[in-house]
DNA sequence: TTGAAAGCGCTAACAC
DNA sequence: GTGTTAGCGCTTTCAA
């Protein structure tokens, strides 16, 4: 269980280390004998390669690193599983790096990539983690991909849905519903998917002839937490609203409790909707209408995007949107007014 | 951005590579001067160490891997979130290795620690992931700690609560409440932990002269679905349990949704009990009764054991138990029968 | 088909 | 205080 190297099974077999390492790595430049003995030899002795040595020789870690604000958020964890899933089918390891949302990290995790510990990045945030000199071609750049956000580079290869229709689909449901006073507690505006989606509900209200009224919106985080302060907020207005649109699902349950919590029934006296379709969602009371994003495909393509670059294939095209889907359940009800 | 390494700036500054190292590395044993140019070089050309070979010559990657079933689950994540603080602020990474519960890809994990890009291991299963010829000794393997299971050996360093404990507490509770009738949706028996829980459950029982009603049981994962599949067949019973006790808050969830899928009332009909208190359980209709784990305090600990280990320092005492807490809420009700 | 030799980029004795 | 030297364990020409 000690370091056993190709030296050791060297002197064991009379080989030199150059042809034993061929034996194991190249099978076909060497004779067959030779090769079966190398191997029975290396197994006997219980030889593991020092990844540390070949990835120095061969400038290539096999890790690849995803940057995410919060891994402990069901929608990321979610994501990450699929990424760890096609990394792994295709010999390489997830190195995780959460950030609770601050770029120091980010730029920390980033650096993996030039001291070499990393191959790639998967980068679920806003922000380019290094600094870009203008006009310096993104083949420069190390191996990345953008999940689920715009980092404000149309060359970056990323993915996402459309987070702008996903926007109109879930307010035209609002709408249709007969919702007319609809409140939003959104996301951190600096990032892109949050104003798309912001634009999207614009659009909607005003494509249905209805009146937004700006004091019926709260800009919070992706959390739990800020989903009760901004629902409590909310339902102190002087004329509250009949429906709120929480731009994640975990909002949305915080919502859902604070709701609760001050006397309001879900959704008789509120409707509420919700972002994401994390698993849970279906099965809260009541159950979350929510819009469902394709998280294990996004997970996936991010992963399968950025190998390829790795290996030195660019996708033809930068931009992939995936598809999201409105999940009608029961969070939301039809009122008359 | 490209490759510059200590020959670039030792040919720079005209200091020899080892001087170079040393004023980055042994400030003291260097002049001011030199260092103050070399650091300033370093920076001009945007230096960057290639940990590879800081690894590969230090014998010590600055990973650990951590082994755990499912990084979707939140009891887990807020773990690895845990363990991910305290790791970065010793200067290690952490490396995830979500399993899905197969003991082949725990042991490809292992191996990252033969392989040299691990320094150690953080195990959150109840076998280990190489094989230990018996009576070898636990420091000639590689540095590992065991979180929330016990996998058989006992002198391997581990961190969880007392299950046996926490069982008879929520037991009691149960109890105290008048149920008699009290059903169990359990974890893998195959670990530790949940047979830790179901002897503490049985003696609970025992102690309060209550008999077990082996009907009233199923072995299931610590899954939403599991949930709703278990709860679902214990309703069908003939003699339907009044009080659920279940081994995660995800099984519990499940069981909740599925009592009212089925028309039944928690807690009116019948009380839910759950186990972890994942950040969900006090937010959900109605909040969740659980036993409460202490996440953070696991994985830190976890983490600091084992990177003492791997700083040459064992623990005085392999097993440290941490606190559990049973947390009331609305989910169990006191009955009169 | 096999082996000798030259490093990958860095650290750490040890000498100067 | 600084430089020389000898590798860490492996891959990979290039020659034999």
């Amino acid at each position: 269980m000690a370091k056993v190297g190709l030296k050791d099974i060297a002197a064991q077999t009379g080989y030199s280390i150059a042809t034993v390492s061929h034996a194991l790595r190249n099978p076909d430049r060497v004779a067959d004998a030779t090769r079966k003995k190398v191997i029975a030899a290396a197994e006997a002795v219980g030889y593991t390669p020092n990844n540390l040595a070949v990835s120095l020789r061969t400038a290539r870690s096999g890790n690849i690193v995803v940057i995410i604000p919060d891994i402990a958020d069901s929608h990321n964890s979610n994501i990450i599983k699929a990424i760890e899933k096609v990394a792994r089918a295709r010999g390489y390891s997830v190195l995780l790096g959460d950030t609770q949302g601050s770029e120091a990290r980010e730029r920390e995790f980033a650096r993996m990539t030039q001291t070499r510990q990393a191959d790639g990045v998967i980068l679920m945030s806003h922000r380019l983690p290094f600094d870009r000199k203008p006009g310096l071609p993104i083949d420069k750049l190390p191996p990345i991909v953008n999940g689920c956000e715009y980092a404000g580079h149309d060359d970056l290869p990323r993915v996402y849905i459309d987070d702008y229709q996903a926007a109109i689909d879930a307010t035209n449901h609002l709408l249709d519903y007969g919702h007319r006073r609809i409140a939003l507690i959104s996301g951190d505006v600096e990032t892109h998917s949050t104003r798309e989606r912001l634009r999207g509900f614009d659009d909607a209200m005003a494509a249905a002839g209805v009146e937004v009224d700006r004091s019926l919106q709260v800009r919070a985080g992706y959390t739990l937490e800020e989903g009760i302060a901004g629902a409590t907020r909310l339902m102190r207005h002087r004329e509250p609203p009949t429906a709120i649109f929480c731009f994640s699902d975990e909002i949305a349950f915080g919502a859902m409790y604070a709701l609760r919590d001050m006397g309001h029934s879900v959704p008789d006296d509120v409707s509420v909707m919700g972002f994401d379709n994390i698993p849970f969602a279906r099965y809260i009371t009541p159950p979350l209408t929510t819009i469902a994003q394709p998280t294990a495909e996004i997970g996936a393509t991010c992963a399968e995007i950025l190998l390829d670059i790795i290996d030195g294939k660019r996708p033809e095209t930068p931009l992939r949107i995936l598809p999201h889907e409105l999940k009608v359940r029961e969070s939301t009800r039809r009122i008359s007014g």
